[in-house]
DNA sequence: GATAAATATCATGGAGACCATCATTATTCG
DNA sequence: CGAATAATGATGGTCTCCATGATATTTATC
């Protein structure tokens, strides 16, 4: 039922305890001793033991001593972030968004890169050279110096990182994602969906920080859903979670229809809307009424405690919102907080480098992993 | 992101390698030292130190040796399953189920009494009681040897065993079992809606238990779903997921009218279907497209590996099956697994007594518990 | 039946990791 | 400058795991 608890070494209870003080550190700021071993539940002298290794390992850097306080002044101790860095990049149908980060996901440098819907797969896949190139050169490093990358994509990605599906995109469908940024930068490349990204950053940095479950709806030209479940990403058995836009009876199919029926232009249908025109407010009415039907059917299924609307219409707050919020009080048991996007363009890279990250801590706390620094 | 890993003393460690030994005993029969060693990854003197603690507080019992080979015949140990006792109570509209099951989850001894939908709450209860006293008696113990209770119950329950709403049973609503259950064994007991016990049960011994992420549908007269996702039962945040049918567009709602429609008694229009009558092959037919209409969008949403059929109904696999089959391959993107249930009647209580075990386990881990039995 | 081979158990010692405790050191406050 | 305060550093103890070798018990073979 659960994984084996394995249980095993002593020094693998020394790697727990090193991942705590490491958790502990990370975004606290500096911490001296005192406040790492209460934090951690370690004793004092076990706090220091640890944090002697990880300093001499590059993990950790000493930091200015406290200040003011009687007594004698305490060491404090950061979290290196800087001791590596991940990638992250988000490939759509307008932008090419890529990022390097440190390791506590700390955006250095960022690249957009326009590009446009109708795009083959080569001028799109050279677009991301130039972006993710941009970044390193501006950091002044090279693909060597990444420890992890995080893809997001449009379509349906399989566990290799291949695009297995993608209908918004010319030519993407099969592209080796993977295999191409391992060219660039030689480390563990990770691909996954945008929507499910996007749902994976607002859960860390977005609105949905202390949601354990949530639902996160992409609102825009397209359509699409991304799933945090108990805490993780839920990617389903073949990576297929959250396309609930494939069942006709729950609208998102003719969702956009209405909006692109009352103006030529797609675009702002929402602010003839805001200004009360009569054909714009019944479109945007019947966009949610769509919209709600099959976000509803996301929450009456796994009753998550919030869901977040991203994508490009979540600019549109004001006449999203509180109609979502009404139909969706019409369909569920319990509805969830309902939450407008915090990140807006940059979930899906932030989500990206999430994912990065993930990867980066789990083979730290395996023992593999680049530890053992360039000390 | 991911909770606290916590590390800690090494006391702990102990802990964690006492539950990879007792967890490679349980269900193995039994295992000689170096078995467990090579099972756990453990040394083998390490796993005789822990072994022999075990034994110390009566958690492992020394079995037959083994016979047959070359060399001095080696002890063997096993788990003593019954070292403690979990209840298990599925409160249905026709019929109470309560079983007495050791720490293996194998059932002792089980009660059966029947009841009515009819039935006001008192006289339900009682009915409980009558068979919670059944198993004890037959068994020859108390409430007190029941280190913990599972229960399963239609409608939705509340954290703390409370039954917040229930349509199918009459005076249900505001029941609150938990404290029922604690008068009869004071041993905590958990409660939960009986769909997502009898998912949780098909995960454990029935079909799908090498499934990590599964949806089970209960087809009966009521219909209704449960969720494994991450090798875990997923509740939601007020308990309320695979809530599914009160959307109607999903057609749950109206599914079993079709049935209930061609023929006076709901009974058998599956067994006139069988037979080709007309009518009854056309109702069937339509409670299908109904039924799959919802588990399409549970399919579509999370991506499950399996999708397992239980209740009543399952009974008619043969006519019921295939078509559902059918219908999901329809609409889903890629078509799960689809299997009928192997417990049948008896999915819920086990469930429940699954459930019951993990409380016990995660007790056990923690060191607190009933360990240091009665020795 | 005695001996060899095989395998399990038991005992000893060592290493790693944690903790409690106390002496030492560096500050601030009066 | 001394007293109070709080961090650091050092010592010793305990727990847990592991490696290794001695001892025990059985089967196989001569």
């Amino acid at each position: 039922m659960t994984g084996e608890p394995s249980g095993g070494d002593l020094s693998r209870l020394r790697q727990l305890n090193a991942v705590a003080v490491i958790k502990a550190l990370q975004g606290q700021g500096a911490l001296t001793l005192t406040d790492v071993a209460r934090r951690t539940g370690l004793s004092r002298a076990s706090a220091e033991d640890v944090v002697r290794e990880l300093l001499h390992k590059g993990w950790v850097a000493e930091a200015g001593a406290t200040a003011g306080g009687v007594g004698r002044p305490a060491r404090r101790y950061r979290f290196r972030a800087d001791a590596g860095r991940v990638l992250g990049v988000d490939i759509g149908g307008h932008k090419i968004l890529a990022v390097l980060a440190d390791l506590d996901g700390d955006v250095q440098h960022s690249v957009r890169v326009p590009v446009t819907p109708g795009m083959g797969r080569l001028e799109r896949l050279e677009a991301v050279d130039r972006a993710v190139a941009g970044c390193l050169e501006a950091a002044g490093l090279t693909g060597a110096d990444v420890w992890a990358s995080g893809v997001g994509t449009t379509g349906l990605v399989d566990g290799a990182g291949r695009v297995m599906l993608s209908e918004a995109l010319p030519e993407w469908t099969g592209v080796d994602l993977a295999a191409h940024l391992r060219r660039i930068a030689p480390a563990p490349v990770l691909v996954e969906n945008d929507s499910k990204l996007a749902a994976l950053a607002e859960c860390w940095r977005g609105v949905a920080r202390y949601a354990k479950d949530m639902v996160f709806l992409l609102a825009g030209l397209r359509t699409g859903a991304g799933l945090v479940i108990d805490g993780k990403l839920h990617r389903g058995f073949a990576n297929a979670s959250g396309e609930i836009g494939a069942l006709p009876v729950l609208g998102w199919i003719r969702a956009q229809e209405h909006l692109s029926a009352a103006s030529g232009e797609a675009g702002d249908v929402f602010a003839a809307a805001r200004a009360g025109e009569r054909a714009a407010v019944t479109a945007v009415r019947r966009y949610v009424k769509d919209l709600a039907l099959g976000a509803s059917a996301l929450v009456l299924a796994l009753d998550p405690q919030m869901v977040v609307v991203g994508g490009g219409f979540s600019r549109s707050a004001d006449v999203l919102i509180e109609p979502l919020r009404r139909e969706l009080d019409r369909w569920c048991i319990r509805t969830p907080e309902v939450r407008m996007s915090a990140l807006g363009d940059e979930a899906v890279v932030l989500g990206a480098v999430r994912l990065a990250l993930d990867d980066v801590e789990e083979r730290v706390l395996d023992g593999r992993g680049p530890l053992v620094s360039h000390l």
